[in-house]
DNA sequence: GTATAGTTTTTGATTAGTCAAAGTGTAGCA
DNA sequence: TGCTACACTTTGACTAATCAAAAACTATAC
C-alpha cells in the first residue's frame, strides 16, 4: 500500500498530466506543486518507479503506468466526494474544504468511500464542478472553454472553478460565481486586461484575464 | 502539534490510567497496548515528557498533565463521533468502525468534527455504549456494575460493551447483546466459569466469566 | 542475603521523507 | 562553436519512529 506522501505524489502528477497534454510530466513542476525541493522530488521519483507506478527518465520526467494512474484517479475521487460531503452534509463553507479533503483523503477507506458515494447519491460534481471520476476511474472530460473564449453579450452556464484558493472562492462566492449559475459577459477590455462579468440578478464584477481563465463555461 | 503517532500514544496512555486506578501507568502496559517494544515505548515516553504532556519516572510509569490529557480526550471524543457517524449515517457494521475510526480519528479537524457532532444530534454515547466526551474534556464515568456482579433471574438493561474485536462484536450482535436492550441472567454455573443470558425474546446463550466482565449493565 | 525471574532501559541500526548545497547537463543565444 | 543560465541530480545530513538484543534494575522466593 502506498503512504500518504506517495497519494499525494501521484494524485498531483496525474493532475499534472492532465493539464498540461505532453509525454512526460517534468521535475520541476513536481517538485512545484507538491512544495518540496527539486532534489526531494528527484529521489522520490526512483522510489516510485521502483514500485512500477511510473517510469522516469532523467531530466526528461516522468509518466505514470497504469497501476500510478489507478490510484492517482482513486485520490481524486476520495478528494472530490469528501469535499462534497463537506458542503452538502456538514454545511462547511466553500473555501475551506480544499484543505480538509486534503488530510481526510488518505485515511477514509474503499468501504466508507463507497457508503459516503451512495449516501450523497452518487454526485457526478464536487462543489467546485470538478468531475468525480466513477470508482473505476473514469473521469468525464472538462469543456475547454473558458470566460476568455466567448463573445460580448452571451450568456453562460458555469461549469467549473479551477481556482482552488480560500481567498478566491470566497470572492467568487459573494459574486455569485458558482457552478450551474449563468453568466452573462458584459463588457471585454483588451486593453485593461480586464472583462466585466454579471451573474443572474447581482451586481456586475470584474475580472482578470488569469483568473478568468480559470472559470470553465458552457452555452 | 502532536503527530498521529503522539495522539495514539496519549489516547492509550488515558485509556490505561482510566482502566487501572493507580498513580502511575507502568510501561509495560502502554508498550503491550501500543504493540510496540518496551524500549520503543520507553524512547517515546521521554520525548512526550519534553513536551509536557507527562511526566515520566524511570521504572515506574507515567502520569499525563492536563495538557495530555486534553489531547487523549480530544481523540477519544474523535473516535467516538467518527464511530456513530458510521454506524448512524453510513449504515456500516458495528464490527468494523473501530478501525476505521482509529485512522480517521488522526485526520478530521476540530471543525468538521463539531459539525459532524451537530448533525449527529449532539449524541452521549457511542454505538457501544461508551460515552462520548464533551469539547471542553468532560466524561460520564461509566456504571462498574458488570454482567458478572448481578443475580440470577434479574433483569438489567445493557449499558456497554468494553471488547472491541470485530469477531466479538459480530457475535454480541447476533445474539442481541447491545446497548439499550434489557438482558436477563438465567443461570451461574460457577464451577463451569459460565453464565446462561437471554435477550428479550431471543434464544439464550452462554458466556465465559472473562467475557462477562466486559459488559456493564445498569438495573 | 543471594539467586532468579521479570520488567525496564540502553544501544546501535534501519526506514521514509526531507533539505541544503554542490555538481552536472542541456538548450538556446551570440 | 562556445557560453551562460536554468533545470535537474547527487551527496551528505537530519528527524521521527521503530526494532533487536544486550545491559541494568527490582522484587520475590528461598
Amino acid at each position: 500500500m502506498p503512504s500518504a506522501t506517495v497519494e499525494n505524489y501521484l494524485k498531483s502528477i496525474l493532475k499534472l498530466s492532465m493539464e498540461c497534454e505532453r509525454g512526460e510530466v517534468p521535475m520541476g513542476m513536481i517538485a512545484t506543486s507538491l512544495g518540496v525541493t527539486p532534489g526531494t522530488a528527484t529521489s522520490m521519483m526512483k522510489n516510485l518507479q521502483k514500485e512500477k507506478w511510473l517510469s522516469y527518465k532523467s531530466r526528461k520526467g516522468v509518466r505514470l503506468t497504469p497501476s500510478g494512474k489507478k490510484i492517482g484517479m482513486i485520490m481524486i475521487r476520495r478528494h472530490r466526494l469528501l469535499e462534497t460531503f463537506l458542503v452538502e452534509t456538514l454545511g462547511l463553507d466553500w473555501s475551506e474544504i480544499h484543505e480538509e479533503a486534503e488530510v481526510l483523503e488518505h485515511a477514509i477507506s474503499e468501504k466508507v468511500l463507497e457508503r459516503l458515494d451512495i449516501f450523497l447519491g452518487k454526485p457526478r460534481h464536487d462543489p467546485h464542478g470538478h468531475p468525480i471520476p466513477t470508482k473505476n476511474g473514469i473521469i468525464r472530460r472538462l469543456p475547454k472553454k473558458t470566460l476568455l473564449d466567448s463573445l460580448v453579450g452571451t450568456k453562460m452556464k458555469i461549469e467549473s472553478i479551477l481556482d482552488q484558493s480560500p481567498e478566491f472562492l470566497t470572492f467568487a462566492q459573494a459574486k455569485g460565481l458558482m457552478p450551474g449559475r449563468m453568466v452573462t459577459l458584459v463588457k471585454n477590455e483588451k486593453v485593461a486586461d480586464t472583462i466585466e462579468l454579471q451573474v443572474e440578478k447581482m451586481p456586475k464584477f470584474s475580472l482578470g484575464y488569469k483568473t478568468a481563465q480559470k472559470i470553465l463555461v458552457s452555452d
